[in-house]
DNA sequence: CTGAAAGCGCTTACAG
DNA sequence: CTGAAAGCGCTTACAG
């Protein structure tokens, strides 16, 4: 039943030690060229690979990274979970996929991560609580907010510059003549939908205009019903800046629906520029998230956190740009 | 520094040994109500779980099960990744993603499902070799091809019913009037489009109608290019059955570029029926695979299996069914 | 039903 | 640089 090959075996084969097969295996350690050939050969020749639970058990670390999602509905995020896999696939890390029902991490999903002593944590988009945080801190295991973060930094985050992105936005639909907008944004506590309100809102009041704000929730069908009500209230607003594509694609089928124009009579404007913002129906202006360079960052941090913890904290933030397309 | 609480820890306050409460928590064994209660007391009291690396070590066993998906860009796949999350979670397994690039899974995808010895692996969108198979039947680890199939039945695979499907929406397309069809494909090395073609091109023979095909690779763009590419060719069919939704909205995307009526001019019939299927822009009649049902199917399978290996090899067939809508 | 003990396959001080 | 040995935290025959 036991049929796996196992380092004694190994040893037995190149004539050495089980130590020195170890110490062959795990790196870092001091072997003479002649030993480390014997034994390369050996475990070529039988086909040896090290048992990941009795390395696990000892050092009580794995090269498992828990990647933590709260829904794949919004294509942005299978794009990040992709990279994701790709950058640690070549560093020969392992993803556990975590997806939470809630907004916020249950209990249930922090204690599979710690069960299986993950070697660190990203949190895409779900928030945390304090305890939880602690929880990890405790165990010295890194954990990185993607896309989000905390105002107090207490904790690593990555995300684009979602401050300085609205507020080109804003400049550039004012210098598109556009003056009575609207902000659609998604989940009200998320750190990326105020954030985006913030700088976009900054902007506008300097320039002396208002704007409407509308809550959604950042889905395809939230985007759609949001600008029906907008539609019917008879008002309509010579731009929309949508906090994410997928609900700007809502807001253009509704306009669409009602045939108001984009973008002669309304503009048009999504953040995130996943893949779909370019296909002919929609070509959404938008701004990029520079996702391969939010992810290099993530990864670069959480190495060095693996290799040695500090749970040092920081709130990177990575400029974009924007993309005009056929809404604007 | 190792400040977990182990199972010597809760033994010592319950007042019981060590193998006790293994037994508790291992579960199958006898243990008495008094020590059980006492042994729960203790562990609660402490915040004991179990070490998963130790339990695997002795076990050969993990609580995980490695998903394999070749791409997340067509929306059907995160929909699928989510079920099973969800699914296993419920079950108290957890999800290892692989991500391979290649349509065949690659030797180092292989190396780390075995290393980390997982419960089952389930497979979406890439094929695998006779020699993987071998492997994990070697190891006893159920193997279950999800919306993928081969012929020869050494594996348990669980699709929709591709057959039937392409039969009834030749047969749709027919009453609708329509003659002169067109097939595109997805990668012609996969079951399922080679499934869809069969099915499709069998109907049309027996009503004496012939179509034509072209190859494609299941992508948006890939969809759209191909269109394009048979609009230009001057020669427009009355039908196209596409083999995947998101191809299909390419072959929108193509027509309306070119003013070409749908569905009045030609009729777009798509496979899946993923969440955009529905979105105004499109409104695509397509076939709904019947994920949840397939899903379910899978993960019985699997833990079955898990339970008790028999290897056991099936293609399970989903029925699904036909979502009319306004492309036809 | 329960406890003492062996053993899973590793890593890592410790001597040499 | 290398080997013998302890020990990581469990499960599981084996006795009782």
């Amino acid at each position: 039943m036991r049929n796996e090959i196992n380092a004694k075996d190994v040893a037995k084969l190149a004539g050495v030690s089980q130590s020195s097969v170890s110490r062959v295996f795990f790196g870092g350690a001091s072997v003479s060229e002649k030993t480390r050939k014997k034994v390369l050969a050996a475990a070529e020749e039988l086909g040896y690979t090290p048992n990941e639970f009795a390395r696990s058990l000892i050092t009580n670390k794995t090269r498992i990274i828990g990647l933590v999602m709260k829904g794949v509905k919004n294509p942005f995020y299978p794009q990040v979970l992709k990279e994701f896999a790709e950058a640690f696939k070549r560093l020969g890390y392992s993803i556990l996929f975590v997806q939470t029902n809630h907004d916020e991490l249950q209990k249930e999903d922090v204690e599979t991560l710690l069960n299986y002593h993950v070697a660190g944590v990203i949190i895409t988009n779900a928030t945390l609580s304090l305890k939880v945080t602690a929880d990890f801190k405790k165990n010295k295991i890194p954990l990185i907010l993607f896309n989000r973060k905390v105002e107090q930094p207490d904790l690593f985050s990555v995300c684009t510059n979602n401050l300085e992105a609205s507020r080109q936005i804003a400049e550039f639909l004012i210098q598109k003549g556009c003056k009575d907008m609207v902000y659609i944004s998604g989940q009200r506590n998320t750190s990326t939908s105020i954030e985006r309100e913030k700088g976009f809102s900054e902007v506008l009041k300097k320039n002396q205009l208002t704007y409407r704000r509308y809550d959604s929730d950042y889905s395809y069908i939230g985007g759609y019903h949001t600008a029906k009500q907008i539609i019917n209230e008879g008002c309509i607003p010579s731009a929309f800046f949508v906090a994410n594509d997928i609900m700007a694609f809502g807001v253009l089928d509704a306009l669409h629906e009602y045939s108001i124009e984009v973008p002669s009579v309304t503009k048009v404007v999504g953040f995130d520029n996943i893949d779909m913002a370019k296909w002919p129906v929609y070509h959404l202006t938008t701004w990029e998230q520079p996702i391969s360079e939010m992810v290099d960052r993530t990864v670069e941090y959480m190495m060095a956190e693996i290799e040695e913890y500090t749970g040092r904290a920081e709130n990177v933030e990575i400029e974009g740009k924007l993309i005009e397309r056929s809404t604007t």
